[in-house]
DNA sequence: GATGAATGAGCATTCATTCAT
DNA sequence: GATGAATGAATGCTCATTCAT
């Protein structure tokens, strides 16, 4: 199943309340996984709210305890899937490392994550265009985002001036797609070989060609030496 | 709406039933390219019968008579599309013109056309994913055609050898859904620059940098001449 | 079964058409007519759509043609009620009479009615209360229009001046419960013996006690004539 | 909210038991109170257990322990109704009084009552409509109870022996409607007016309109008298 | 053959009631 | 004893498919 996010905040001592407000987050993080699972395994106009209690175990009267509809229950699994590829990334990347590095370092995860979580990867990519109104709008956000920071890049080489306008909301949705249809079909060991061509793909517009290469070769000498 | 290919055969003789035949299967191209249109803009799920003979202008008897039922409809659409979009290049690609030559060619008709019928795109790409199991193995059926195509590339350049084994898998449904996510956008404008970017990633990996540089160059010369 | 109106326009002379048409119309009768009795019987909030369609013999799919809904065929229901009573009303009561005379007929045929049909007369009294907004509304607006009718009685009389405000309001929806709260409880016998008690009720406080005895004895001796 | 009744009986000493069964019975009169102002706005059907428990500020498992279920908390609300009323009506009305002088003091004090607790009104004449069998069964019984008392005025005047059968039921739910729709549309000042218009027509049919006249003026009398 | 009215299985959602804590 | 989270049966409604005309 979809894997679960480690407990955040945990430097809690008082011993009852502990346990029962974590217990509910878990129990709560749970049915976001199992939720996530039966909406990438059936889509979601197909997912039934009662496939949905079925895979999270939960009862048709708990299902509308924690959401408020099958809609409402898509858009938290969204948010949770972005949610913790946001996390992972910023635990991950150095906040203070250059643009090409952060994007280098960022495309590395992010591929990572939806190797190991198809399933989530396609929530977000695939099954968010047919989850409603307000699944679209949290979709075109989160591109939106990953876009804003490609952007970024536009400042970092000689390049970057000569793009397109909507150029980086392509990148962004193409890649994530390239990920998803690539994983889909299980091939998740060539997710290694995949990163080079990907991460090659964001930066190349914005360094050249040669400066990519250059780039790349420092993040996998740095990444094979830190093993 | 969604066009119709030309009439293939034309070259009969006998008038009824030519009028006859003829008149069914445009009728036929006409319905198809509706009930495109109608799965376009509702999606897959939610798009109803009567949506589509609303949109098609025939009955609900009649809906059955052409299709066996709502998936087997959304396959015909499927597959008219994937047909038409099959058929534009084999007339614009020479037969016996190289791989290189064709991938550049075939390229550019592709973009050509989701650029015209961005909603015909949409169902190939898109909806397919929603649209039941038998068009979701047509879509991959697809996608391994547009696949093998590319994998000759790998006998034409010398870097071929090294690509991981489903290396044109991705970049298939990687390039196609580049093309649906921008135009979606109604960037339709941008098709033209889309071009070359995308015919590189699709050349380079076997041509290396240099020699997808000639091609492409070589080709836009030529389609500059041929206005 | 709550009575169907005569069909009321049977002039027509093309015989498909008529057919079909009048037996639409009359379909639509019973089906009214049985929902009537259903919503009577259980009440508007227990009678399920289940139910509706089960007493008027159409299918779920034959019950949301003919109505948007649940709260729709409550509120066709109330006005074809209404309707039907009007009718009747409209066909007994001379229109040139004066207000006396059409107010003490008008009351016979309305208790008449409701002896007859107590089920639809509960649709109008009673479960109106409980049938949703629009509902509501009908019901205020026919209450209104009762005393509307009733309020030009003040111009009658030398006693209607001193009449409260409010006073046909009470006076209609009150007369009309007492009928129902009588005939709910079967016996419609008496309905001969009330109707003297009610149009007492009416007549008084416009015409004050003696013309009121007057007037009624005058209708009983006609109604008597006229057997 | 609905006015509590006085507790009944107060004469015990012991303190503490007093206390204990005291408050118990306040705390279920204050329950009860505040179930009838939720059945009476929200309508029997459409208020739900959990708004019952929001309004009588209980927990769920009180409610459980209060009543068997939603229907029979509507069962005690409605009986706590009666209860309140047959109480005030038999402190204020002198036992041995003749049946007129009865019949026209309990008349003012059901309308003062209806006019000071609309809301508990709706729930006898309205709300038992729709809340089940038992309710339907305790309005019934009530009803009865009312008529029973009235046809005892059979034998005050010598109008009483025409009377139909069940004349008396008509009249007994008849006036509680007459009271509540006027009461519904706020016009709680006209409950004065309205007295002496409910006392003749209860008053009437036993003794006459001569004698029913003077009743009530004698009535007016004392009433202005005690004040 | 062609039509579109009728069918009814299936779905999302609500809420009275129970029972573990 | 008191609490309120969990349960799941029941309901209003949609829509793919059939078949009488």
């Amino acid at each position: 199943m979809t894997q679960l996010p480690p407990a955040l905040a945990s430097g809690s001592v008082e011993k009852g309340r502990i346990s029962r407000a974590a217990r509910e987050e878990e129990r709560r993080q749970q049915v976001l996984a199992a939720c996530t699972d039966v909406f990438a395994k059936r889509g979601y106009q197909a997912a039934t709210v009662e496939n949905l209690i079925a895979g999270a175990k939960i009862s048709m009267g708990g299902f509308y305890k924690f959401f408020e509809g099958k809609e409402d229950c898509f858009v938290q699994v969204f948010d949770r899937v972005v949610a913790v590829a946001q996390e992972r990334i910023r635990i991950a990347v150095a906040p203070d490392a250059n643009w090409a590095a952060q994007a280098t370092f960022g495309t590395r995860i992010l591929i990572e994550f939806a190797a190991e979580q198809p399933l989530a990867a396609k929530i977000v990519v695939l099954e968010a265009q047919t989850g409603g109104e307000e699944a679209l709008a949290r979709y075109g956000a989160t591109v939106r985002e990953v876009a804003a920071f490609l952007r970024r890049g536009r400042d970092e080489g000689k390049f970057g001036g000569r793009l397109p306008e909507n150029f980086e909301d392509s990148t962004a949705s193409g890649l994530v797609w390239l990920l998803q249809t690539r994983l889909a079909r299980g091939d998740l060991g060539d997710a290694e070989d995949l990163y080079p061509q990907v991460a090659k793909v964001v930066l190349e517009p914005y360094l050249g060609a040669d400066r990519a290469q250059q780039v790349l070769r420092a993040a996998s000498d740095e990444h094979a030496a830190s093993r």
